[in-house]
DNA sequence: CAACATTAAATGTACCTACATAAATTTGCA
DNA sequence: TGCAAATTTATGTAGGTACATTTAATGTTG
């Protein structure tokens, strides 16, 4: 459906506003669809994507450094959302031996247990991106890595 | 800057993984650009947007069900970001005499004023999406779009 | 007309971001 | 060595989203 009817405004300032407002749009619908596709297992996005890190560096420890390194969102409060996933028993936390000051964070089996879960369930991949074509994914990437090229 | 440098995951699973993850990091990174362009004014992105449409609206009051249909984010809280533009004197919210359900909300002069304030100062202007050609403001918009086409 | 359903807004709860600040530890260097 | 700077995590606060529930007013219908 188009942007015009999505949001029921018919006409904008010009095609360059409307791109952004769709490019935000389509951001939150995808989200939105993941949200409600992970709230089955009780999980957030946030918290799935902590998850999948720790995954990756299992068996070996994260720090919380290490979790905002490689999160999409920087800002975000890591600390606080491995809060929740050890209330859950999905992860541990430890002091670093070598390094007292950092916290050693790892994904337990339980958590392991879930991401299988998840993924059985085929949750995991890319929704509404799939309605494009190679070509067209092609494109998408090189468009939006070019609006984030500094002036 | 490509997706891959900017979120240091050099390997993607495939090009729709990479697309996705994209489409929500460049939402994300003009959304941050945003809300830093309203804080000197003492407004979030949300408050402004809500500000816009009851500007739209001036002299007509809306009502929180108008607001909420013309807003990008459906379920977010309008009554709530009300609430904060109310405390800065900003809209006013008086009982629909018609449907004493209802609420009236209007812009003040103050809010008027500050959003002229704000457009002079050239925030509003969408960001990034100025890095693109026409043709590709067009091609980005039809990406989109066929994004979120259910199958 | 009275009982019930519907509508409009507000409120409660859990979780999230954004940003500032604090607390503990380690590092570096005079 | 000793003390200031840097690092690492945690916490405080304001505001936002998502979703369920509540409250009040209005419609509807037997």
């Amino acid at each position: 459906m188009r942007i015009e009817d999505e949001i029921k405004q018919p006409i904008f300032r010009d095609e360059f506003q409307k791109a952004h407002i769709n490019l935000l749009y389509t951001a939150g619908w995808l989200q939105l669809r993941q949200t409600a596709a992970f709230k089955p297992f009780g999980l957030t996005l946030p918290q799935f994507n902590i998850l999948r890190i720790l995954r990756g560096q299992h068996p070996l420890p994260a720090t919380v450094a290490l979790l905002i390194d490689r999160m999409l969102d920087k800002t975000s409060n890591a600390s606080r959302i491995v809060d929740r996933l050890e209330e859950k028993q999905l992860v541990t936390r430890t002091v670093c031996p070598a390094n007292r000051r950092a916290v050693d964070i790892r994904i337990t089996k339980a958590g392991l247990d879930l991401l299988d879960r998840i993924e059985e369930a085929g949750v995991t991949n890319p929704g509404g991106i799939n309605q494009l074509t190679p070509a067209e994914v092609h494109q998408l990437n090189t468009l939006l890595d070019k609006i984030r090229t500094e002036e």
